[in-house]
DNA sequence: GATCCTTGCCTATATGTTTTAGGAAACAAC
DNA sequence: GTTGTTTCCTAAAACATATAGGCAAGGATC
């Protein structure tokens, strides 16, 4: 019996590709072992199990994702960082569901996958220092980005914005739009906020 | 053996009450009907299988999601009626995590799941009526609320904005301002844009 | 070149879940 | 009481996760 001389990664790859095919539920070690080749026992040699190969699918999509927006970021800021951060992430989703919804897997703060975590955090940190924003905001701004961004993306690969005009495609322009007007406007709003609601005791 | 009386509608709460308390993934028509406390097969005479259980479970969630924003809209508008429904999701995704993971599967259009998105669609509708928006920019501003809310909440309840500060809550009640802000600054701007980016040829 | 050692892959097995098929008993209506 | 419907059962097939133990391929070492 020959050997396959498969590797942890061809197994990962082999899952994110099933992934984007046939949906992250249809990712299961018997399909993935079936797509390489091996019995399904045999998978347990490069990866720990079900989940430890949906952590290392989650890991591979955050990595495949920051890498594009890092590239996507490259010598432009202001509105068109921000267009392309966002644009990064949706192309990715669009492209590999899949391995998109992967990301939603519980992560391990440690790991691969923690890593990539603080690579997204630092990508987004990197767009909005070019909107000037104090500290506190910043926080505010990154979460409010994302927010956007993965709402976006999960529903329109849910489903929700299709059969229905106009097109997602004029939404998510208009959304990336207003967005950066909100950026704007909450760098040249009061940089210290005196609203009682938000300047309560800082612990 | 004497009748357990079971009802569809008890084996979809006893799914939804275990999807809150161990995660949506812990729902198995195994474990619903040992906790209705019949065989699994049995549960086959209310639900037609697994996937039929999941999409009644989110059917439930939209629907109770949908009762509560037309109840916290009652006598409010503007920014209060947006907040309010901002709110209702929010809420009930913190203290129903499983029903509103649910919420993601793949819902058939017809069937009452469809009915459910067609009463949120009409309730942000009617809270973005006071913001006095053209029919195209009240389609986008539909998408933008639902992103922010529906991205908001499961990248918080993805644990996402924990261990970190400040609170999600701080993050969440600007975003809710942001977002007024935004929709109150679209009202005012150019009822008919003819900015060529978005009024490109009508295919 | 013969001998280890690691390890990729195997078979076999235990356990759990989904789903269908067929039957018995509870319950309701007449 | 008979009939009919519905709930729940047992039985069984198909498939998934996971572990244990074994065999031999591919190197490294002597």
């Amino acid at each position: 019996m020959p050997r396959r001389g498969l590797s942890t990664d061809q197994v990962v790859q082999a899952a994110a590709e099933l992934a984007d095919a046939e949906g992250l539920a249809a990712v299961s070690l018997s399909e993935v072992a079936r797509r390489t080749g091996v019995r399904t026992a045999s998978t347990y040699s490069h990866v720990a199990g079900l989940d430890d190969l949906l952590a290392r699918l989650a890991a591979l999509a955050l990595t495949e994702i920051a890498d594009r927006a890092a590239a996507a970021l490259a010598g432009v800021a202001g509105r068109e960082a921000l267009a392309a951060l966002c644009d990064a992430y949706r192309d990715y989703g669009l492209a590999h569901p899949g391995r998109y919804a992967a990301t939603r897997h519980p992560l391990a703060p440690d790991g691969p996958a923690g890593a990539a975590a603080r690579r997204h955090a630092d990508l987004t940190r990197a767009v909005l220092r070019g909107y000037g924003l104090e500290e506190q905001a910043q926080v505010h701004a990154v979460r409010l980005v994302g927010s956007v961004v993965h709402g976006f993306v999960t529903l329109e690969l849910a489903g929700a914005f299709a059969h229905s005009q106009p097109s997602s495609e004029r939404s998510w322009r208009h959304a990336v739009e207003v967005l950066d007007d909100a950026l704007r406007r909450l760098s040249t709003a009061a940089p210290e906020s005196t609203d009682p609601e938000t300047t309560r005791s800082t612990p």
